[in-house]
DNA sequence: CAGCAGGGGGCGG
DNA sequence: CGCCCCCTGCTGT
């Protein structure tokens, strides 16, 4: 039998020091000055210590043995130990660092132990050690307990304490009075016969509690180290053996995965009083006595399992000094362990579950037994401030829909899926192996948000939301509702960014390049097609084909009869930029990507919107696209187009022109509106779509902007003749009449109407020049004036051009 | 020739 | 519709 003298306890307050040696095995306290007592007691094998603690040093007496305790923590670690009180804090939200508070069922042997002289002794306990918890830190006052469930104990605003905790001991009701101190606002509304106690909105201080799932839990500002990890897993594991082994009718606990241990420092007389009026089982987890729990077995080179032996009911020390349950393996009979707990349990039985764990739960209320499945929390690699994600009220069931197969297999699904997680994080725990067995009646139900040591921010990266990765509540911020993984897409979909998954749409799926090919590669027949069912407007695609010399040849013929098109388009040179949407455009908009490499023998359409006039028979009047140069542009046309073998150089303002025969012609794109055109048919003139081959006046490979827009332009200036194809257009340019310009220059008086022109003004004061010049020092603030300045300084030969077109 | 202002089109929301 | 971009024209050096 080993036997561990700790010290424990080391209350500090403002006023006192007091330090305390208690026994790990009986826990009795003694008093540092009588640290003799303290040997003797040792000596005597803790027989003749009882007496000596209750006669000299004992303020608090166990009701259920002669035990004596100077402090009302030593009694409660004493309940634990001995009398096996369990409490298990339930962190259940991160932004806030909101926390739930969950406190089993009373254990058979804790019922025994409950007499209403015990909790009367400990009543004047927690009184006598609010004189210390109020002048305890901060932090220790930090612990709130909040709630407005009904059946659950109500703990509001507890930062100055409870007072006068009376407690009705059999039924284990509850009733305050705070009028004892002015500060103790903490009251107990409520405490369910079957002693369930649920404390939420549990805020702990979380400067003192930090999770390090790598490597333990960390505690007090110190953290453990991997061999007390491995203990506190160690007495975890044989702790949740001995639950499902030796109380098949207590509650049943789900892992205990970052539960909070209560330590000297963070209890408070709010916990205690809550430990004490809900007849469980804590563990207690002071700092000092971890440290010197942790050095014995260091020294014993074996693991104490202070649980393992307290169900033995072992005389050894019993400083459970973590409840840091590591899950390392869930399988589906764990899963269904939960819904057979349910099942079998009656319905008062408190389900214990852990922030971290999705799980089932049942309440009642108004005699109605309801199930509901609550989701946890994850706690980052950064500790508890990193959680992010509150405890999510997925869905309230009614006990059937709990019990059914469909809520199994959802489950058992969710839990599958993230089988891979709990492995990561078990290796990353450092955890070594624990056998599936140990847990086998723990209730573990989908893990949604296994801690993920390595959880990034979320990218939006769509190629990482696997079912493991992301809906990570850490990525994403959306708990994960058992069974609903399979919407993972939505799941990521709402926290990702609209424009950030437009990225990884256009981004990351097909290179522009590839697109192009595969699309090319897709429509090796010609195809003309109409995309209006009405016979007198439509868009045709005209499908052209690069020739072997660089040339074009259009190679099929048009299926409207209304529509014909040149017999040939050899030896025009097309920019591709004028593609819409439908017929692919896969050109990037981007300066410089107005260009397509073309295969030998791909095919690409060009759109042509058209609508046509009914003639005086009240058939329509043909529409003729013909290949049309005008005398003083076809230079330019042989001048600015390349057309080489593999490869079609897109120049800007390429496109077609729509008119008459009489050279009525007004620019147009490549997605022609020939509503233009068939107006002026109306005048009996002979209306034709002719292609402009026209490469834009100075033939600036960069000029690709593509048009998608038609250009005409129905909104037209009242004040002048200015007309624009988009209201907003005209919206600005009447500024010009107005005046109104709204966006005014802070350090000048410079107005525009115009943010980005504004914009691009600060410049001058900034003395911002993003636009450098690749070839020499020259910096300028506008992008055109770049694009001069190279044309006029750095301006390559036209074989170079011609040699380096530029690619998409 | 550089710098700047403004018009107008494209495109996403 | 707002924003951005491209382009053009004007002006000063």
């Amino acid at each position: 039998m080993r036997v561990h003298a700790a010290l424990s306890l080391q209350r500090v307050t403002m006023e006192e020091e007091e330090d305390y040696l208690t026994c790990g095995k009986c826990m009795s306290e003694f008093r540092l000055e009588r640290i003799t007592s303290f040997i003797k007691h040792k000596q005597q094998d803790c027989q003749e210590s009882m007496d000596t603690a209750v006669t000299s040093n004992a303020e608090l007496v166990c009701g259920s043995c002669p035990q004596g305790f100077m402090t009302a923590v030593g009694l409660l670690r004493h309940a634990q130990t001995i009398h096996k009180f369990k409490l298990f804090l339930q962190r259940s939200s991160g932004i806030t660092g909101i926390q739930k508070v969950t406190v089993s069922q009373e254990t058979e042997a804790a019922k025994r132990m409950i007499d209403q002289s015990m909790f009367q002794t400990i009543s004047q306990s927690l009184d006598r050690s609010l004189e210390r918890d109020d002048q305890l830190e901060n932090r220790s006052r930090e612990i709130l307990f909040t709630s407005n469930q009904p059946h659950v104990m109500d703990l509001q605003q507890p930062a100055k304490g409870i007072s006068n905790l009376n407690v009705a001991s059999n039924q284990h009701q509850i009733q305050t009075e705070s009028q004892s101190r002015p500060s103790s606002s903490a009251m107990v509304k409520h405490v369910s016969t079957n002693n369930e106690m649920n404390m939420s909105n549990l805020r702990l201080p979380l400067s003192n509690l930090q999770t390090n799932p790598g490597q333990g839990l960390s505690l007090g500002n110190k953290q453990l180290n991997k061999t007390q990890y491995d203990t506190q897993k160690d007495i975890t594991k044989s702790d949740i053996s001995s639950q499902g082994n030796s109380q098949t009718s207590s509650p049943v606990f789900t892992s205990e995965n970052h539960a909070t241990a209560i330590t000297s420092e963070n209890i408070s007389s709010h916990v205690l009083s809550a430990i004490m009026n809900s007849g469980v089982i804590f563990p207690v987890l002071t700092k000092e006595v971890t440290s010197q729990t942790v050095s014995d077995n260091q020294v014993n080179q074996q693991p104490y399992h202070a649980a393992e032996n307290m169900n033995k009911q072992e005389n050894s020390p019993a400083l459970i000094d973590v409840h840091h349950r590591q899950i390392n393996q869930i399988d589906q009979s764990s899963v269904r362990n939960v819904v057979t707990a349910n099942q079998t349990n009656s319905p008062k039985t408190p389900v214990i579950k852990q922030p971290d764990i999705s799980y089932v739960t049942t309440t009642q209320t108004n005699g109605q037994t309801s199930s509901q499945v609550l989701t946890g929390v994850e706690i980052g690699s950064q500790g508890i401030e990193s959680q992010q994600a509150s405890p999510v009220l997925v869905s309230t069931m009614t006990d059937e829909q709990v019990t059914s197969p469909k809520l199994v297999e959802d489950v058992t699904k969710h839990t599958e899926s993230n089988n891979q997680d709990l492995e990561v994080y078990k290796e990353m725990a450092g955890n070594t192996s624990q056998s599936s067995d140990n847990i086998e009646q723990d209730i573990q139900i989908s893990p949604s948000s296994t801690p993920n040591m390595n959880s990034n921010v979320s990218t939006g990266d769509t190629s990482e939301n696997t079912n493991n990765g992301c809906c990570d509540s850490q990525k994403c911020g959306v708990t994960v509702i058992p069974g609903s993984h399979e919407d993972l897409k939505k799941c990521c979909n709402a926290v990702v960014p609209k424009k950030r998954k437009r990225h990884f749409e256009t981004k990351h799926t097909l290179s522009m390049r590839q697109k192009l090919m595969r699309r090319l590669s897709d429509s090796n027949t010609l195809r003309t097609y109409r995309s209006s069912d009405k016979k007198n407007r439509g868009t045709i695609f005209i499908d052209l084909e690069p020739n072997e010399d660089g040339t074009l040849s259009q190679k099929s013929t048009v299926g409207n009869d209304n529509v014909s098109f040149p017999a040939d388009f050899s030896g025009i040179g097309y920019e591709v930029s004028g593609l819409s949407r439908d017929s692919g455009s896969f050109l990037n908009r981007s300066k410089g990507k107005g260009s397509v490499i073309l295969p030998a023998g791909a095919v690409f359409s060009i759109p042509l919107s058209y609508s046509l006039s009914t003639q005086n028979d009240g058939s329509l009047r043909p529409l003729i696209i013909s290949k049309h140069t005008f005398p003083t542009e076809a230079s330019t046309v042989s001048q600015n187009t390349t057309c080489t073998t593999n490869h079609l150089t897109a120049n800007s303002s390429n496109g077609f022109r729509v008119g008459n025969e009489n050279g009525q012609a007004r620019n147009s794109a490549m997605d022609t509106s020939v509503n233009s055109a068939a107006e002026n048919m109306e005048d009996g003139t002979d209306s034709r779509l002719e292609i402009d081959l026209n490469h834009g006046e100075d033939g600036d490979l960069n000029q690709s902007r593509k048009r998608r827009y038609p250009t005409s332009r129905p909104f037209k200036c009242e004040k002048c003749d200015s007309a624009f194809n988009q209201r907003i257009h005209l919206k600005k340019h009447m500024s010009k009449h107005t005046g109104v310009k709204p966006f005014k220059c802070q350090q000048c008086s410079y107005s525009t109407v115009e943010r980005s022109h504004l914009k691009v003004h600060i410049r001058i004061h900034t003395g911002e020049k993003p636009f450098k010049c690749t070839y020499c020092e020259y910096a300028t603030a506008q992008n055109s004036t770049l694009k001069i300045h190279l044309k006029r300084h750095h301006k390559p030969s036209p074989s170079a051009a011609n040699k380096s077109p530029t690619i998409v």
